[in-house]
DNA sequence: ATTCATAATTATTAATGCAAAATTAAGTTT
DNA sequence: AAACTTAATTTTGCATTAATAATTATGAAT
């Protein structure tokens, strides 16, 4: 159905969505050279759209481009993990500050509504991940930057690399919804500082849970 | 000379830099939709290499890509700037509080060396800009988060596309010599709020100047 | 046997070719 | 004359081919 639709996008994007899924789910290996001939046939493909989405990718931080051996997927190593956690826990406590100040009721009901939605998927890890990820994308939406939307986007394919690593440890999904829960709050009353603190303590117990 | 030399960049890399300096300059306008066949023949190569750097130039917010319709040069609007500004504002702001803090003597002695010759540059426009963004970037790297670096990078670049606009006004070089003086005072005696404050006030006197 | 040199293979990079889509131009009809 | 239709041109997107560089394999010489 989906080959059947006309498509809007083009291939190499297409192509990059799923090489990130790859990366993401170890199908290929960080650190792994990644055989731009192999992976064409096999997508039926050539290989021009194919290099093109590797661009996109390395542009993201998800592949490394080595000149005249081509190219391959990103090592993040923990030192990495940290550095992306706390540009992210920078960048996402002042969202949530700004938003704090800026919210209409409008808004405030859509962060409950996820935040009930994301309460409810608390035993289901492959729906808290992606609600979860909305919950944030819909702070940053709020925090009106289109720029900060993009960075933080890209940062998040970064740590995604390492989903299974910051895989929730025990009772991480309780606290994280806690964490959340303020996130919330502080928010709804329009209480900029403790937004901000309350995000940023987010991050830093996500950190703390991923290493 | 340089066509001599052993090139160790990749041609795409090459063309994307050429390409950048012509949307700083103006040479491509924003909005401008880009010719691939008739800047490859310009510069005598095939579009797939001059398609490559515009797809990493898109990554970088110079390029719009619009599908089936080729890449415009992005029309950079008084919002975007302003947005940008914020974020370079929280991104280097935070770095200089973080430098503050771990900074050695060896770095002091560079940002003020840095600093110097910014001051000898003041009635050079070009050189004005060149050794500041040293300064900027030398702090950035000071931080020590490579992932910081990349992100303000690309988000410079976004700048400088209206680097005329935010041309320094009336009185703008001595100010913003004064306001660098004070990032790094605050740096050399550790003091990291101040720091961060004092970056936080350069950025904002800078988009005041650029609208 | 080890090391150096050279040949063969493999893979990346860049150029060219082709088909599909969009825009522009031309023509016909009302 | 205006609008709609159709043809021609232009341009993008993808595939294929060519060439350049790097790696591996082979062989000779010390």
């Amino acid at each position: 159905m989906s080959s059947l639709a006309l498509k809007q996008r083009a291939l190499y994007l297409d192509v990059a969505e799923l090489m990130r899924q790859r990366i993401y789910s170890r199908a290929l290996a960080p650190g792994e050279w990644i055989d731009e001939l192999r992976i064409a046939e096999e997508l039926g493909i050539s290989r021009t759209p194919l290099r093109e989405a590797l661009k996109v990718l390395a542009s993201e931080g998800l592949v490394t481009m080595k000149v005249r051996r081509g190219a391959y997927v990103t090592e993040v190593s923990t030192q990495d993990l940290r550095q992306v956690y706390e540009l992210l826990s920078l960048l996402e406590s002042d969202a949530a500050a700004v938003v704090a100040c800026s919210v209409d009721a409008v808004g405030k009901t859509q962060l409950k509504a996820l935040h009930q939605t994301l309460i409810k998927a608390a035993n289901n890890t492959d729906k808290f991940f992606e609600v979860n990820e909305q919950f944030h994308m819909r702070v940053l939406e709020l925090a009106n930057n289109r720029w900060r939307i993009q960075v933080v986007n890209d940062l998040r394919k970064v740590m995604k690399v390492n989903r299974q690593t910051s895989l929730l440890k025990s009772g991480r999904v309780q606290a994280s919804l806690q964490e959340h829960q303020a996130v919330v709050d502080a928010i709804c009353r329009n209480d900029a500082a403790a937004a901000g603190a309350a995000m940023r303590a987010h991050f830093d117990n996500g950190l703390a849970a991923a290493q």
